[in-house]
DNA sequence: CTATTACTAGACTGTTTAGTCTAATAATAT
DNA sequence: ATATTATTAGACTAAACAGTCTAGTAATAG
């Protein structure tokens, strides 16, 4: 990586950060750039406008972590049940989301009905997730581990809203317990439909 | 209702309208005033601050739609399953909360972070209506409809946050059915607990 | 070593926005 | 009716903010 290349990676980590916690609005170029000690000029050198800077971040930052989390390929000697717990485990791992939930959904909730090219990125993930998630399903049908009444359609978009909604309501419901105490009821629905 | 009474009245409903489709951030005094054809002066006269006339609307507004969504209270010739099934089936009827999400959970998203006063009257609503579902889960076990095996604690808070991730997430999933083919998967839960 | 390009630097600009101010007007009580 | 208070009216102010501009500096190629 070139010299000139860690300007932009600075950036770029910087405004996941802050973007995260605080959200779009709340965020000042300002602020990024203090935080990342870059002056104005570099930053409008690297990025057209603030928006781009995001839609950037969002695909080389946001979009990669997530993708480590749902790696949708069925492992070799596990159930896609197995799998799930896998999913979840790794997720109730993460002290980030277990406290500000999940950036993509935050990022949806505040920009998807107010801009149209936020809302195009934002949604194609989405909707790429739970096409991952509906595969496991389905191949859990095709080995015979899952019965075939099983709706991959709903109930992939049934993981993954619940998912969401359990990691973002958490932090407020502080009487509540873990995310894996949440998630079990997910899980006990899928084992439902085991053969 | 004394005349002086409308403006007040008025700028709450146009900025519960606002607020709810915008967000807060993305929403400006001006375009409420606009809307809502009243001057600043009036508005500066009956709040102190934009920040002071959102905490208003979310009590004097957002809370009271809320209330009219979960009436906990069991009604008679119901079983608890039933109430449950009532109150998806008017959450589902209810077209702004289909295509925008719930309005409590956009403004948690966006501003819990960021403030502290905003964080506190949202969460203890939420706090208020796990209560409320706990506490109507509680009646099924007392009077026998469900089993003792019931966590009335997580699985509030399972039915809480699966509903408004499913709420806000599908006008997302485009390809995804409606809010009541994914809340079946709740009471599908729900109903593995009948004695 | 020199020329050329890529990047840095931060002062500056224009706009948007929340909030103020003072005078005018309407409502209400006596 | 008249005095008093509540409300309206919108021009104005100050601050925050995204984005521009021009000069300087570092990197790299020939």
């Amino acid at each position: 990586m070139g010299k000139k290349q860690v300007t932009r990676e600075k950036l770029l980590d910087i405004t996941f950060e802050e973007v995260y916690i605080h959200g779009y609005a709340a965020t000042s170029i300002d602020a990024i750039l203090k935080k990342a000690k870059v002056p104005k000029g570099s930053m409008y050198h690297h990025f057209k406008s603030k928006k781009e800077l995001v839609l950037v971040m969002i695909q080389e930052r946001l979009f990669v972590k997530m993708d480590q989390f749902f790696k949708y390929e069925k492992q070799e000697n596990r159930t896609v049940l197995e799998s799930f717990r896998n999913i979840f485990a790794s997720i109730s791992k993460n002290k980030l989301l277990i406290t500000y939930g999940c950036p993509l959904y935050r990022l949806m909730v505040e920009l998807s009905a107010v801009d149209q090219e936020f809302d195009t990125l934002l949604t194609s993930k989405v909707k790429q997730m739970q096409i991952g998630i509906a595969s496991l399903l389905q191949t859990g049908i095709e080995i015979g581990e899952f019965d075939e009444s099983l709706d991959v359609d709903t109930f992939s978009a049934f993981i993954l809203s619940s998912i969401w909604g359990i990691l973002s309501l958490s932090p407020s419901l502080s009487s509540s317990k873990s995310f894996i105490a949440q998630s079990k009821y997910i899980l006990k629905e899928l084992e439902s439909y085991k053969q």
